[in-house]
DNA sequence: GTGCCCAGTGAATCCACTC
DNA sequence: AGAGTGGATTCACTGGGCA
């Protein structure tokens, strides 16, 4: 199956997980119970949204008297704070089974409950990455004048262990940002508009979360045709944007009334053409270029001198396509460190040879012999 | 005792706690123990800034080489986990005796450490009130590329109880914020130029905490008059601004070095005069609008075509915000310079897209985009 | 005095692959 | 599996030197 091929189904739903993955489909089942059914270590990444264990007290009002539409579902009902650790505990733990060794986690929660959940992820032996921030444009205020508004909601990323590999899309992440590192604070509006699922003109789900959010987390931390699990899937926001991504998605929901809108939302969802997505830009997109081979194809000559941008050294390339300068010998980047004293260096960027216009480093022959061979 | 009534004393050392309150004093001690001996509920607010327990590998190198003063200092190892867990637990046992029935604690950890502090926060019978974000404006980058680059750090708010008193100065917060609710996420400088203690040209903490962190902090949460423990005092950032704001301070600290340094700092700062108060606002953030925002939020759609204002160029938008034409893939500013082989380009007004009135700048989008997410 | 350029630095869990 | 090596990787701000 090609990469990029879109995933077109209009989505399903099953009441007990088959036994291949159920791609692309809701299980409308408890989250635990399901994960429990799924194979080991088949999944290459996790969002999720648990339940923040609010605690609300009474009722609260605005200003004007009017009643604020709190979330008072019974979902988000727990007997104590160490009923509801217990139950993050295991659902966390199936989470880590299903994960693949070199899948990551995200988790989104508020001061309720991220303390107990990213506890848990700690002593389950997962290895947080970042903490992240999402900022929101538009909060509820803080009615009573009692607090800071709570502006705010905390997301966890986290690999399978310590010297687990994970995927992170770094030039994207970069790119995406103008051109500076992403940062862990992060700034979108709260879920509304047209975006925000209602029924009968009620909202569908207290606590749906920006697709923009998703869109981000999917991008950084994914790579077209993953297969992304979302065990409080709620009206498919994760779904929704899987698809538009180009990426698989699986879905765990009890409620039917959520189930329904979800496969509406997702049927309705456009996945991204192969253009758009095939702009992300690799790491790997370049072949491996030996300096020797530069040498070997006449693109350098044997017995040019390079130096750094401050020519502060001089080097002689050998026909090997070593590099001698004084009594270092060795490739371009283990000549740089030895002469910085450095523990490694890029011989590419650090190297440079004269040319009519100045310096230029050495990675603009590279370039010039990757535009020359590469179809 | 008057509002604003200095507080002038030099501050003092002593190696065993008296029986009576050890006002704007430094105990040269271990923290739990200094804890141990102070009286129940006879302080106002605790400001924590604990070991964060890094955990870090081996050495780091920027990509110029030069390497990284990385946090090694004795009092931020631990054995495990659980150890530090059980430090945790321990000096929170004893801050929540000593602290008045109205009295709050501030923590402060990365994401290290404060999963562990949040949780047993919760789990000794505190009651959160909120989490604080400081955004450092400055942050240092993630030099591997390797994870969004750690921008933040939390702050723990929190009464001793669900039905606890405690003081929250709402209306010097609003007024600090331009008359709107100060949220739940801060921006301040990392602590730095002038305000960083060094001696001998070297920083003498490495941790130390900008004034303008706890300014705010103490503004909110204190009175004047009010006694503030600090049983991590480090170079004494609280004790500083402590006297500054007319509040009183006990400081617990091990390390010699740093008692010194805090001694002298405290001993140099000035109460503020009350005109003085309201120069130590933050400046706003001007909002900066990245052009892959605008592809999250759907105010432009992957794939979408873009022409320069004369038609000579025609590329794609890609689904990370990056742009494609022709071979140059890369941001708006990027593919933009390259196609005019320019050192640089605005790709926000290089850049246009058709409606039915014509050719537009892109920048036309972002304003569209500011419109309709600041207040 | 002013402005430009360069060097230095900050709570950091910071590489990937082959042999 | 541990060592070796190729090579990818940084933002905002401060302060000093020099023109």
């Amino acid at each position: 199956m090609g990469v990029l091929e879109k995933v077109k189904t209009r989505g399903r739903v099953a009441e007990t997980p088959p036994p291949v993955l159920p791609l692309d489909t809701i299980l409308r089942m408890d989250c635990i119970e399901a994960m429990r059914a799924l194979p080991a270590k088949s999944i290459d990444m996790i969002f999720a949204d648990p339940p923040y264990n609010l605690q609300l007290g009474g009722d609260l009002n605005r200003p004007d008297g009017s009643a604020v539409d709190a979330v008072t579902d019974d979902w988000d009902k727990f007997d104590s704070l160490s009923a509801y650790d217990k139950f993050t505990r295991e659902w966390l733990t199936q989470a880590r089974r299903i994960l693949k060794d070199d899948g990551t986690i995200w988790v989104i929660g508020s001061y309720h409950n991220i303390f107990k959940v990213g506890s848990a992820i700690q002593d389950l032996g997962f290895w947080i990455l970042n903490d992240i921030i999402w900022r929101k444009a538009n909060p509820m205020p803080n009615f009573k004048g009692t607090r800071f508004t709570n502006a705010h909601e905390t997301l966890i990323w986290a690999s399978t262990g310590e010297k687990a590999r994970y995927t992170f899309n770094y030039r994207s992440m970069k790119t995406l940002n103008d051109e500076l590192q992403m940062r862990s604070d992060w700034e979108f509006p709260i879920c509304g508009g047209q975006e925000r699922l209602k029924k009968d003109g009620v909202k569908v789900h207290p606590t749906q979360k920006p697709e923009a959010l998703l869109y981000r987390i999917l991008l950084a931390a994914t790579k077209p045709g993953d297969v992304v699990l979302d065990p409080f899937f709620g009206t498919g926001t994760t779904g929704a944007v899987a698809k538009r991504l180009g990426r698989r998605w699986i879905g765990i929901d009890r409620e039917g009334l959520y189930v329904e809108a979800a496969l509406e939302r997702i049927a309705a969802a456009l996945p991204l053409d192969e253009s758009a997505l095939t702009t992300m830009q690799a790491p790997k997109a370049a072949p491996r270029v030996a300096f020797g081979q530069l040498v070997e194809n006449g693109y350098l000559a044997a017995g040019s001198v390079l130096t750094d941008a401050k020519h502060r050294h001089r080097a002689v390339v050998g026909a090997d396509g070593s590099l001698k300068c004084g009594d270092a010998t060795g490739s371009i980047h283990k000549v740089g460190a030895i002469l910085q004293d450095a523990p490694s260096c890029n011989g590419w960027t650090y190297w440079h040879y004269e040319t009519p216009e100045g310096l230029k480093p050495i990675d603009a022959v590279r370039q010039t012999y990757l535009l020359a061979t590469q179809p």
